[in-house]
DNA sequence: GTATTATTGAAAAGAGTTTTCATTATCAAT
DNA sequence: ATTGATAATGAAAACTCTTTTCAATAATAC
């Protein structure tokens, strides 16, 4: 994914945002990042790499970030502050309940499912949700998955 | 719903709790929405049949309607702290973008897209959330919705 | 009725996020 | 390169939402 950092800095440029240090380094995390990210993690990460770094730039950058269609919030049981790198094509998520570590999938054809409920209830349907849990494969090998 | 006041009742008497004015409110109240609400819009709602309810008990008595799995959690754009009554069944979301109304539905199948995504992926496939967004009839007639 | 103990509401504490603000750093125009 | 306009920064404060604490109250079993 590192090869994204320079694209991701440079649409940022282009909807007028100077490129700044702490930008750069909260771009890099996210990234590199497996999985999705709280602010604070993002924000622990960064101090690592620039030692000033302030928690309040982290959630102005997952903000804009966010607003660019770069990053999207990942929903869970948890929560729903955390903060993944987005793919441009329509794919859904497939999350490890272990370690956290996301993947995309496409492929899915719920069109016809679509169809069936907006006759049944109505409904204009204008966006599906679709978001699946389990372990990768790693955790599966590492056998530290007990609850599998 | 509202013949499910009764049921929910002796459902959390069974689990030890005392029925308690309070809790009589709370569950009439979310038995009643059409839509999942913030514990905030349950207090205020209960407000108005109970004088001096306190927040805290909405917050009490939701984690352990949930806990029995009564209601359920409702992510959606703005956050995840609505609650809706749960279903039984095996059923997925469907939600007004426009009045929030939620309503079930069944009928998917997504055996075969798992079977495909655990081929192609490795992940053991545990759980998966499908939810839909939409605008309702009733918002479709009343011609409010713009941005359908 | 009485004793036991779950439940209550108010207040305080806590966690996460946003706003405010003076200072600093980036970029565009010289 | 220098300069000026202003976007961006980090620290502190404010804010919202949620949880914990605690003494008083009320529901249930006997």
């Amino acid at each position: 994914m590192a090869q994204y950092s320079e694209t991701w800095m440079k649409l940022l440029a282009a909807d007028g945002c100077r490129q700044t240090p702490a930008r750069r380094v909260i771009v890099d995390i996210l990234l590199e990042s497996p999985r999705a990210l709280e602010p604070m993690e993002v924000f622990s990460a960064g101090r690592e790499r620039l030692a000033n770094l302030g928690l309040v730039t982290v959630y102005r950058t997952l903000e804009k970030l966010e607003e660019l269609g770069l990053v999207q919030r990942v929903h869970h049981h948890g929560g729903c502050n955390l903060y993944l790198r987005a793919t441009n094509a329509h794919e859904h998520l497939l999350i490890c309940s272990h370690c956290g570590k996301a993947e995309y999938f496409s492929g899915d054809n719920l069109s016809a499912l679509m169809a069936d409920i907006t006759r049944t209830t109505g409904f204009a349907i204008t966006e599906h949700w679709l978001q699946l849990f389990g372990t990768c494969p790693a955790c599966t090998r590492s056998g530290e998955v007990i609850h599998a």
